[in-house]
DNA sequence: CCATTATTTCGATTATTCTTGAATCATGGA
DNA sequence: TCCATGATTCAAGAATAATCGAAATAATGG
């Protein structure tokens, strides 16, 4: 993962909305949830909350897929821990270090 | 942690510079390094780096502890563990997932 | 106490991002 | 084909963040 790509992606995370967001399909899972879920969960103006999903597109960290009418999102777990490697990558200069494991549920 | 920390660790780390300075000091480690040596290595203006620097204080993301007339900043990895733990908490309802380590070379 | 080095703070300008409302595109059914 | 629904795009103004030069603060050694 590039450092641009990275930058990218914090900056999508960076933003109230967009963590809901991805937290909502995260937690959501491999099912996604549509644009018309996500606005009625976080109450936001399908206008706003399509941005926000562009910029999280935009920065890979989610996947669109159409079913019908629908949109499905998801959230991209490749693309998460790809950035949650680059951020702890050769840290302490390989010393042992209190770095602990990401998922604590999984 | 709450979600406006982690959208200020976020949004901190979302900016070239600032995440180099970070990287370095990640990958430095405890021996921390000081404004000086990161200006040198980065090739920044002063004030511009104390500015970053300030930031990423502010996120809790590094700390800062005065040596005679240097000061020493070094990576918070409680903070950094903390902002990773909550990207991947309730992960797929629980259900297996691919999230990986965060730290593979710890 | 003064000079020097290290670092931060201030203020103004420029650039970027966010929000909002109206318009547009895509799909499925009558 | 026409309409309704789900979702996106566009353009503007408002808010926020980044940059840079100049000045200020902090600590040490002479």
């Amino acid at each position: 993962m590039e450092e641009s790509d990275v930058i990218r992606a914090l900056a999508a995370l960076a933003h109230s909305m967009r963590l809901k967001v991805f937290r909502a399909l995260v937690v959501t899972g491999p099912a996604g949830l549509t644009p018309g879920a996500l606005c009625e969960a976080l109450e936001v103006a399908p206008n706003t909350l399509s941005f926000h999903l562009k910029e999280l597109l935009h920065a890979g960290l989610v996947t669109q897929q159409r079913d019908g009418r629908n949109l499905i999102y998801r959230a991209s777990f490749e693309r998460m821990t790809g950035l949650l490697a680059f951020l702890t990558a050769n840290c302490c200069q390989g010393e042992a270090c209190l770095a602990a494991p990401a998922c604590a549920t999984c």
